[in-house]
DNA sequence: GTTTCTGCAAAGGTTTTGCAACAAA
DNA sequence: TTTGTTGCAAAACCTTTGCAGAAAC
């Protein structure tokens, strides 16, 4: 895990005044062990695995520490729950593809697109402060062979 | 409201063997009535000033059928509940700017974008199906003069 | 010792669904 | 007559919250 986060974490808590505590801990471990969005019952279900104690409102409260100080962003993909990124602090100004075909989202950065946002704001009268754009899209593996290892796989993991 | 909302659900009805029914023709009037957007208790409210029987769950059955037939399209504004957009006919291309002051949508479309939205996905390795912007900002009224008309009304409502 | 935090269970809010009566074809 | 549709109420689902005991400071 990126010492940033404890960084600006520790920074949270000393400027508010909040106490460490074991769950807290326990839950941004889990909840930035990987790259992978997550909702809160899989941030949960992770986070059990460290320390069965941990309770689903802990899991609540922590995210919405967590997005307060900006280490968390919510990003839609277009499904009914609530998804988490922890990747902004690496690539603050990415976006996101989501594949029809098998639900993947692959994230991106794109140098022109920060400008052409900031270009249409201003135009309208606005100062930016946060921009995303969300493509939804089918890939050419399996318009061209029939086959998408992604969704292979997700079938696979339905069919269980 | 546009003749060609009515053409596109006759024909989605026609192809799928719905029935025509005075309550969905209610629903349909009230989410085309005007070109703001609405979650579904405010679409059941609309609907009820046309006709006091229509049920909620009838307004969900029929919000359902309409994004199905691409008539209505489900928007991030940023809040809790889903909102409908009634306007991808007109402006197939359109996205959305929040105001963080004031709550307000302004819709806008830009060449440049749909261009920008296609390389990057296909640099990618993907097919286009849909895209989307969204940019959060501040108006410049509101830090140029102090006053923005819109936030005053907001917080007037508010007061009530 | 004081204040915050936790887990639990209950409540809150939105959306979906089962069902019997009803209406369209 | 057949099949889809409706309204109602209940259920399902995710998220928030009140509270008493526990933990941090």
């Amino acid at each position: 895990m990126d010492a940033r986060i404890k960084e600006r974490l520790e920074a949270h808590i000393v400027a508010t005044g909040l106490r460490r505590t074991k769950q807290r801990e326990t839950i941004v471990e889990a909840a930035f062990a990987t790259d992978d969005h997550f909702n809160a019952d899989e941030l949960l279900e992770k986070a059990r695995k460290l320390d069965r104690t941990v309770s689903r409102a802990t899991v609540y409260r922590t995210l919405q520490l967590l997005v307060e100080c900006g280490l968390l962003r919510i990003v839609d993909l277009g499904r009914d729950q609530t998804y988490y990124d922890p990747n902004f602090l690496d690539k603050p100004q990415h976006n996101h593809l989501i594949c029809l075909d098998c639900d993947r989202v692959v994230e991106f950065e794109d140098e022109h697109s920060a400008l052409l946002h900031d270009c249409i704001t201003r135009r309208l009268g606005f100062q930016p402060q946060m921009k995303s754009m969300r493509i939804e899209a089918r890939c050419d593996e399996l318009a061209n062979t029939g086959h998408c290892k992604y969704k292979d796989e997700r079938e696979k993991a339905l069919a269980r």
